[in-house]
DNA sequence: CGCCCTAACTTAACGACGTTAAGTTTAGGA
DNA sequence: TCCTAAACTTAACGTCGTTAAGTTAGGGCG
């Protein structure tokens, strides 16, 4: 079965091709640059021939934003090696707000825009905290009740998890929708980084 | 000087009937349903008249998001009746929440969307509570320092007031965004925005 | 080997979009 | 009464996502 699986595999390769021209097209030009015909430019297809490997654009997105969200959770991976849980937690915070400064277009696309798909057609191993950064986030809050330095009120760790994830996201996400806006002076980014990390570790921690 | 007067009247009117057109299609059927082509069916106007009153989509929705930052801000004014500061910013922190959940669309588009748009041709009168919300949020701010419940390290009240609302942002924009999404199963919205201001409380006071 | 079928493409086209150019009506001022 | 300019309409351009129909290549099978 030598040419059934060579075909499979160039099918596989120009799958990533088209992800690819998509990506590179969403770093450098934004999101409203990304186009099925300029996706199709860059490789040198015909515009339709995208629609032999993807359903739709969405769901090219989507794979594509599924795809940077392993890339996404796995760069945790060297933050994972810091011992103590409070550092861990503050570094992935700086971490999380580093990314969505340098990759404003992914960070909007994943993390600002609802999708309305409900394909669950995600690739990513729920739960793994090398894929998942929710997982990774959770697991530090879960080794900080361990170890006893949860206030008494933080029983659901889960809530906490998404209770820090959403404050850290705050700053980000603001700074990208109105960091270039005049009617509000925004203080520099580190700054209000920084003070909602105390804000958490203060609320948070014992 | 009658008619003068009249036509300028006229022509005022003409343009809040494409606000308001444009303000139903968005509420109710999304962003993405906003068209030139969709606002002039609805007025009984060809597209192109649309093009005599803005000169483009972009600088319509501009002022459409004015006009509702306006009125957004302008809802603060029952709570800036509670007297004690501290419970003022907590019922200010669940109004903020609460018209972000009825207002999915327009939260979006005034938060979460990065303007192109350095028009700064903005009507809000900048630092009035009444019209800007964050000049509202930070009048609390000032007050707790003015009555000394700040903690020391918050001597920069514009820096504390954007940090408390980046944190809030964060729970209602998380919301918006990944809500209806299953890979991460969301705590009620009402638990994580009790969270956050408990973790504002917390962090922010003596 | 030769046929055929199907996967992988291309070309052409549709309807919708934002926007511009050119033409038409209407009303106020000279 | 005529003119001008404002307020519109119609037609069109180029772009978009997407579908339909046609074309090519290449492996399976007689």
């Amino acid at each position: 079965m030598g040419p059934k699986e060579r075909r499979e595999r160039e099918r596989e390769e120009i799958r990533t091709r088209i992800l690819d021209a998509a990506r590179e097209l969403f770093a450098h030009e934004g999101v409203e640059s990304v186009t099925m015909r300029r996706i199709a430019d860059r490789i040198e297809y015909s515009p339709t021939a995208i629609y032999f490997h993807f359903r739709d654009k969405e769901s090219l997105l989507a794979e594509l934003c599924d795809c940077d969200f392993r890339n996404f959770a796995h760069g945790f991976t060297v933050i994972a090696q810091i011992p103590d849980p409070v550092e861990r937690l503050r570094a992935a915070g700086r971490a999380y707000v580093e990314f969505g400064l340098t990759n404003q277009s992914h960070y909007r696309l994943m993390f600002m825009t609802p999708k309305i798909t409900n394909d669950k057609t995600t690739t990513i191993a729920k739960g793994n905290p090398e894929e998942d950064a929710y997982a990774f986030l959770k697991g530090i809050v879960d080794e900080l009740q361990a170890q006893g330095r949860l206030r008494e009120d933080f029983t659901d760790t889960d809530l906490a998890a998404q209770t820090i994830w959403a404050v850290i996201h705050g700053v980000i996400s603001l700074e990208i929708a109105k960091g270039k806006d005049d009617w509000v002076e925004l203080r520099p980014i580190e700054q209000r980084t920084e003070q909602v990390l105390d804000l958490v570790e203060r609320g948070v921690l014992k």
